[in-house]
DNA sequence: TGTAGAATTCTACGTGACGTAGAAATACTG
DNA sequence: CAGTATTTCTACGTCACGTAGAATTCTACA
């Protein structure tokens, strides 16, 4: 999967965060602290477009961006590729689970308590 | 926290693999089908104990290289890394386990019955 | 103890990703 | 159609990494 850079990721988070999409100056707004210009927003925006994490409204005219999946999914995504990484699984989900938060474990339990047949 | 290149990944593949160590020598040998010079293994390892990944004793002639934590703690821990970077962790587990295998949450089931009370 | 051969360190270059943005092209709007 | 808003193209600097030759440092042996 592409990876992303530090404006890249930055520019995903502003994305995330308004579901309803941005357009490349509102996104320049959000990012004001950069002082980017219009065209280092959109050379961004593209190259997540091509990797796959934003798409575009092309219909109306300042183009649109919407994430493609929202954070939740994306991160989820990486957790499961880093998992991906070692043979043994569970001795991963052990270590996983002996760094974690009580807050985490606990949710985990709740979900895992109601999931006991959830097989996508 | 540092990533990892290929070779550098290839590397600590080889290095987790020999709890016991390696020899530069031996590692070009267990990566022979990339036809590495010996300089170029010794830059990567220098590279990956700058990063901290390994270890190495100086006190023998051919350096031995260690790891610094076994591949289920780095897995584990990158997984922890992803999850933090979504601010609703409990929405992202949700998903993590929508994705995850029968197996594995099976074996998180397990993992979690058995620690109830288990906060380091 | 001086030196050849082994091992390690230093230095360097090519490439690709990414931050950054100007220039050029294209699309509305009046 | 002209001027302005928007988007696309092109480009450059930097940094990480794969790659390895050159230089330096060890060590064992004559």
């Amino acid at each position: 999967m592409g990876t992303l850079g530090e404006l890249e990721r930055s520019v995903m988070d502003a994305i995330w965060v308004h579901d309803d999409g941005l357009s490349a100056a509102e996104l320049r707004e959000v990012l004001a602290d950069r002082e980017l210009a219009l065209t280092t927003v959109h050379t961004v925006l593209s190259r997540l477009e091509k990797k796959g994490f934003v798409t575009r409204d092309r219909s109306i005219r300042p183009h649109r961006y919407l994430a493609v999946s929202t954070r939740e999914d994306h991160v989820a995504e990486l957790m499961t590729e880093m998992l991906s990484q070692a043979p043994d699984r569970q001795a991963v989900l052990a270590r996983f689970l002996g760094t974690v938060s009580e807050a985490d474990t606990k949710a985990l339990r709740n979900l895992l308590g109601r999931n006991h047949s959830t097989h996508s």
